[in-house]
DNA sequence: CATTTCACCTGGTGGC
DNA sequence: TGCCACCAGGTGAAAT
């Protein structure tokens, strides 16, 4: 289901309402399919953890999380941490990545965090925060119990999303492979595809080449900036992928300022629908007229997706 | 190595 | 109403 702007869309929702909670309780389903790592070890790695914040990388989501307090109840422990300094400590440290003006991409953390927890949402998934008392929807897989009294909840009917929590001593913080389509300066642009074979719809589908587009951004960014999406990759003119790479800037930021596409179920952290479907031209708009020329939108498959596109505008 | 195809899942829709 | 084929925002493993 998300792309690129429905991730940011998510994750800009959650770090407004789950910023500084503190993660009391983790529940899970039984269904192996979402989870990268056992369940049981990503729920005692959250248990406790404070959420210092939530952003999107790619089409994932990075929750940062603090350090734990030590375990009031357990055995006998040695006096060195006591509760209260714990606890300033993580809310001293969770007010820099707050503050911190974000726009859009991916800055480096301010500060080192011990763990992420990193949700991605595969085609149906939603991150939401609710009351604990909201109904449970089908297919819930995660529910984090917050101590606002919120819920931070997982669902996903189709199970292609996957939730892993990284120790970032072992693995360093998670970084997407491909470039940030928001980010990427002309020349790193047209490297990218230099000497490729592939379809350029393909090839923005790659994942470690860009990372966020999706079927619907594709589509559309190739439609603005007038390109056949069968078209070979490396053989694209240098103008033609500049045209390509602002076509694809504007529709990404567009669709930001909307809350992404709605095209059936999606919605944002607080169950809200997008709009940018309004502003398709191509997707999904097979046998319909081009709203620029009248000519009928076709329907191919390339890269094994549907793929709409204008006979009369795209070359 | 680059590229393509297919399996992984559930649910909705439309034809018969 | 039921059954079936086909479609869906993604992606990684297997095949070519």
């Amino acid at each position: 289901m998300p792309e690129l702007p429905e991730v940011e869309t998510i994750a800009r929702g959650v770090h407004a309402r789950v910023r500084g909670d503190r993660i009391l309780d983790v529940w899970f389903s039984s269904k192996p399919q979402p989870f990268k790592n056992p369940p049981a070890l990503q729920a005692k790695g959250l248990e406790g953890r404070t959420i210092l914040a939530v952003q999107r990388n790619g089409k994932h989501i990075v929750v940062s999380l603090g350090d734990k307090p030590p375990q009031p109840s357990s055995k006998v422990s040695g006096p060195e941490v006591r509760l209260p300094h714990a606890v300033a400590k993580s809310q001293r440290l969770a007010v820099p990545v707050a503050k911190a003006s974000r726009p859009e991409g991916r800055p480096p953390h301010a500060v080192p965090v011990p763990v992420e927890w990193i949700v991605h949402l595969g085609m149906t998934g939603r991150l939401l925060v609710t009351t604990p008392d909201a109904p449970i929807a089908p297919h819930t897989h995660a529910r984090l119990t917050l101590s606002s009294g919120k819920e931070l909840r997982f669902v996903d009917p189709r199970r292609f999303g996957r939730l892993e929590l990284r120790d970032l001593a072992k693995t360093g913080s998670f970084v997407a492979a491909g470039a940030e389509p928001l980010q990427i300066e002309s020349e790193p642009f047209a490297a990218l595809f230099r000497g490729r074979k592939l379809a350029i719809k393909a090839a923005l589908l790659n994942q470690t080449l860009l990372s966020g587009v999706g079927n619907i951004y594709a589509d559309e960014s190739l439609f603005r900036a007038g390109i056949r999406p069968r078209r070979q990759a490396g053989r694209l003119s240098r103008e033609e992928l500049e045209r390509l790479r602002l076509a694809l800037r504007e529709v990404l930021q567009n669709a930001i300022r909307l809350g992404g596409s709605s095209v059936s179920d999606y919605v944002d952290a607080n169950g809200v629908r997008g709009f940018f479907q309004l502003e398709h031209r191509v997707y999904q708009r097979t046998g319909e007229p081009c709203l620029v020329c009248k000519t009928t939108i076709k329907r191919i498959t390339v890269a094994g997706r549907s793929t709409h596109y204008c006979p009369h505008c795209q070359h």
